[in-house]
DNA sequence: ATTAAAATGGTCACACTTAAAGAGCTTGCA
DNA sequence: TGCAAGCTCTTTAAGTGTGACCATTTTAAT
């Protein structure tokens, strides 16, 4: 690793002169210049990063701590960070909780020590159950952070969101009023997190408002769900529609009813959680309301870097990403 | 952020007192320790990682460069290398090379300046096709690199690979002898990819060996190839098994064989890539070709900081984590 | 008082940036 | 002609936080 130093040496000139030429400084003239970058470009000389940043203090470094990556979901906001933080020259750190309180404090006491500039986070399920937040009152006094999906109301920092409830609320209505379904289930597993309850309260209202009967399959954390929806789909051979508020369920839901001989989308609608390429996984097409990941992740990472970039403290937001109804072939076109 | 200095200025005593007790050192007394661990502790000083590298010249960070993470492969991959990783108190700083040679470029030349001790890669489709393995080359020279599952044979750094040929000649071989399959399609649409060329290449051995003909759909990178498949299938229908060699074609295959009314398994086999939990995507449940994604991670993390911890340099490894036949339910159980 | 051991302090280097100082010129004016 | 002033280019020095190494001071025992 060649640095200024051994430059400066073969230069005959001081460490300053070498770096104060290669940042083209008006102080240097041009024949040093000239000498300097010419032999800096033939030992391929690159600044030392983390000289760089002890010295500036930032290291142009996010830390990104999401509950698993095997969830397409987080995989693609992940994604969506990394483009945008990768166009403004900053890199990430990524750690996974896996949904664990104690890795995720790890995570957060890790890299507060000067590692990252701020943080971008999706908060782990025992970490929202437990209620445990110090670590992030801790860091957040002196880095930033940006929550997303799964945010604490009452961390002061900047969120963005999901139109959980309006979204579900709108997709239930969507079967009552256009569909002129009358007994809609909805499948959950993830009922304990605060973006469950959302869903499940947009879902309850709608089918309250409509004078229906609410039925909710609750699978909590069930690892293996899909005897749990047979069995319920079985005993309940009324059901015309369903809605899933995960991104896993809802395709357990479409094969679970075809095995049961259901023609799809006339005896039984369903709409799943999922993303753009949802539909591609399942056959019909499965209908999602798309959580549009990668936007969310852009969102994040720009509140963040907006954050980090300007000298006086801004004042915390909360940006809401709508998520969209993509109507595929598990439901009517109507 | 507190630092040696501050904690120094309170107690009255010098900054190398300070970090000499923080380490415990048997130097300092046992009362200073104590003054000096109680302040610490008190002010919750942690030493400032940056400082730690700069001194040190080691970061305790890798550098993973994967092709995508919306790609279950690899955000498996990721997840084994963070765990492994994690346990090891490294962190990783991921970047999506999206396929593109000029950003797995960007990238290597960004971190290689200090910011990461090593890296793990799986090289992008660009690279691979265009074969330009410089910023591997100038990399390696002081950096060690493993590279998993895509890997260029003629950088000189550790590997990772999948038993891509073996794999798919035994479950073509599978097909034959134990089914009694005759008429065997191979689907694929990574055919430029050098593991897409072993798989293809185990297949058509198993195939010519038995004396039967070889088809093979290629789909290229075809967006939605879901039609291709549906006419295809539609057009020969004496087929009676189908290998798919990446993770999502052969759900589409399996979902577009019921659609033209195929008993599955009894009339058509379907054996794709995947991983443990692929079949919960489908019904029934697909048998697949399970890549143990977890463990490559895990593999190439072990293996990268066994060279980053070895002293003398160590001699490049090359170790294959063979991928295991999970039959479920779109093949005969025999 | 001597001396060794115990405890603490000082210096430097890691690689880089930058403010301040200095060296070597030319210019201009008495 | 002499010399201060000004200009350009370069060097010196200081600082980022840490930790290794060496030097110095303090303590206690003889």
């Amino acid at each position: 690793m060649v640095t200024l130093k051994e430059l400066a040496k073969l230069l005959n000139v001081s460490v300053s002169t070498v770096s104060k030429a290669l940042s083209d400084s008006s102080e240097i003239g041009e024949s040093t210049k000239r000498r300097v970058t010419e032999l800096a470009n033939e030992l391929n000389y690159k600044p030392n990063r983390i000289a760089q940043q002890l010295k500036s203090s930032k290291t142009k470094v996010v830390g990104v701590v999401v509950p698993s990556l095997m969830n397409p979901f987080f995989a693609e906001v992940v994604h969506g960070i990394e483009t945008t933080l990768g166009s403004h020259n900053y890199d990430m750190t990524v750690c996974i909780s896996n949904e664990s309180l104690e890795k995720e404090q790890r995570s957060f006491d890790l890299l507060s020590t000067g590692s990252v500039d701020g943080f971008i986070v999706a908060v782990a399920r025992e970490t929202q159950t437990k209620h445990n937040i110090k670590h992030f009152e801790n860091v957040s006094r002196t880095t930033p952070i940006v929550m997303f999906d799964r945010v604490l109301n009452d961390v002061a920092c900047s969120k963005v969101i999901v139109n959980d409830y309006q979204s579900v609320y709108d997709t239930t209505r969507y079967f009552i009023e256009r569909e002129n379904r009358k007994n809609i289930l909805l499948i959950s597993n993830i009922e304990e997190l605060s973006v469950g309850k959302y869903r499940i309260d947009g879902y309850t209202k709608a089918i309250e408002e409509a004078g229906l009967k609410t039925k909710v399959l609750k699978l909590g954390r069930e690892l293996n769900p899909r005897p749990l929806i047979f069995d319920y789909l079985k005993e309940n051979k009324d059901l015309d529609a369903i809605v899933s508020i995960d991104h896993i369920t809802g395709i357990m839901a479409l094969n679970k009813a075809k095995l049961l001989g259901k023609n799809i989308p006339e005896d039984i609608s369903i709409i799943g959680f999922g993303y753009a390429d949802s539909k591609y996984v399942s056959s019909p097409n499965i209908s999602v309301i798309n959580q549009k990941g990668f936007e969310i992740g852009e969102t994040s990472a720009k509140l963040l870097l907006e954050e980090l970039n300007s000298k006086s403290r801004v004042k915390h937001k909360t940006i809401m990403v709508k998520s969209q109804l993509n109507l595929n072939d598990t439901s009517k076109k109507v």
